[in-house]
DNA sequence: CATGAATGAGACTTCATTCAT
DNA sequence: CATGAATGAAGTCTCATTCAT
């Protein structure tokens, strides 16, 4: 017997830290570190508080570990930055639709970033990890990109900071929706799209 | 009459809310609202617990006064915004420094983009007063400039998304600065200007 | 010009520690001792904390001397019960009607009777006063009275616990309109009426 | 199987809410309910603080439960007056005996009352309950008695006030031994005689 | 592994009391 | 006298963490 939905108990055993990790997520989404109890954390997932310690030893690392968990997808899709194709404008076309469809429409992504910019300060390996990880290859792939166009002659040269700019509009964008929690409306499609038309305008008119 | 540092009761009297706010502020910012601790507040200002509660009555209200009183200045700002000379683009050009040197360039304006991201979703009205007041009337007033540019046949005509787009680097570059507290070195100037050309060049070129 | 109304300074400043013991009363009766707080005593005066402290140098103290303040007519009450004339019967009565009229129709009476019952423990002098003051004397002349009564004749000889049986209907209303706070309805004639006609029946029959 | 002194885990577990209303009780009649300290009444117990708010969430809460359960013996004792037997006035004599043996000799009852007139303007449904569960269900089996001699020809007709007057005594003797918490001795046993004595020499004289 | 009773440090808040003006 | 700003001890309640079962 195949065993369709049902799990073993040791699936289910298997799965139990992923189900904190997630709660975790949602709790800390919705108080914050300092003001989300553990004992939310467990009753969201059907156990007690003391299960959660059997795998977490404290809250701050659990917390850590929640964001291990959300920021892995991230990576991975960082990793696929390396296959883009055709000419320059066309990769950085692709490149900025990758982000926008796993980074600006990613909700654990935009709660990422909120947790770097609301703990930061009190987790600060969480901001280098950040930046290390995510900041930094995303900028210095579009700097590739960039610098890819202007040799051969497909851009207009731009400084440093350009690259920054570049990607300021998304940044931005995860930005609002992190505030307005989707209460406001802006037309992701139209937005995206005015955003790419402003840095190819610049880059090659 | 000498008067040398000491304040009279009235005068002292008079200072302690402000003090108090801002000391708020800075534990505020140093550990977010949750895990801030009135009694820090106090120590900050070199009064006890109990005075705090002299002028505000809970942590709560404390949090909110403190908000209405570090957003004062950035509501002053906003009004000079009418006093803009010259053609659209000019327009656009010294609001845009406006915005810069009274929001991205003042801690406090920074500050409270940090709270409404991390503590917006527990002080709802937090949201809407910032979106009422900051948001909504700076896209209001670039999209002045815009319309009475296309009018002028000085500007191309744009979406409504343009508007936001406009205002992102601004926006991006205040996160960046949240994130890295200053130690992340942008070069300001050349990210402004960088900032002006995009948009510039995509509305006249 | 005699003054019809107005209080000269001088009477105002006599007529405080009054006005603040009456309030002072309100405040324990609406709350105990425990829960009640200088300020809102205060506040009823139409003064600050402080001026109570002027007064009285201790909340506990403040409520020693309201206690005293409260009682004082009924010491003088007390005193009025030798001029009672007529046969032990009539003197029964009189004394009865007295204490009704004076003791469980004055909510100041009443109310003492809680602070006895309530803060009894932590004011252990509170209790003995009232002893010696009030319940002593009470029964003495009720005893006296029914003295008197057998000597002549006219009443039955009772036990001495018939004085206390004598005064527990009176004391018994005393507390059901404490417990009630006047919501509950006895017919407050019809009932001492009936206490009487008890009572002498009891000793006459 | 041993079992000496050891309770298991679920012994203990299942008798610690009764000891922490035990322990509440004792504090709440000597100090009050504002007086008393939630850590106090946890250190009679042997337990912290925290112990006692694993079983009751607030202090208020606490306070009710642990009049329900010193209530609850009382609520039995009523039940069991519908076996009184005998003539009218046998069965008053038998209900009213029940009542000083179960409520006048019983220190739960009586102080059951000092929390009443103590405590009822902050606890109003306390004073319901008491007056639903006790006093009415009292005065209306009284009631029944009398109603019940007179049908019978055995009692003098008597107005409604007259149980009241009845069940007197007897509260008039809760309240002394409330106030001087058996320092005062009277001669129980003869004012209860001399109570029913009156009573009943009242209906039947 | 999982439980949940128990702990105790620590947070917010209250309020009697003091004292300079 | 009267004020009211300031104090600080103390109380209620929370919650991360532990541990025997």
């Amino acid at each position: 017997m195949p065993n369709g939905k049902r799990l073993t108990r040791a699936e289910q055993k298997a799965l139990r830290p992923l189900q904190i990790l997630e709660a975790a997520f949602e709790e800390f989404v919705k108080n914050g570190y300092a003001a989300s109890r553990v004992e939310d954390i467990a009753e969201r997932v059907g156990v007690t508080k003391g299960t959660v310690y059997v795998y977490f030893p404290t809250k701050e690392q659990l917390f850590e570990a929640m964001i291990q968990h959300i920021s892995a997808p991230l990576r991975k899709v960082l990793r696929t930055s390396d296959t883009l194709k055709g000419r320059a404008a066309e990769k950085l076309q692709q490149f900025i639709e990758l982000l926008y469809d796993h980074i600006v429409d990613d909700r654990k992504s935009r709660e990422l970033m909120r947790f770097v910019i609301a703990e930061g300060a009190r987790f600060p390996d969480l901001i280098d990890r950040h930046h290390e990880e995510f900041i930094a290859p995303i900028i210095g792939r579009i700097q590739e990109i960039l610098d890819e166009g202007v040799a051969l002659n497909e851009f207009r040269r731009k400084p440093a900071e350009f690259a920054d700019v570049t990607m300021s509009p998304m940044l931005a964008m995860v930005i609002v929706r992190l505030i307005f929690d989707d209460r406001q409306d802006i037309d992701r499609n139209a937005f995206r799209h005015e955003h790419l038309q402003l840095v190819l305008n610049s880059l090659t008119g």
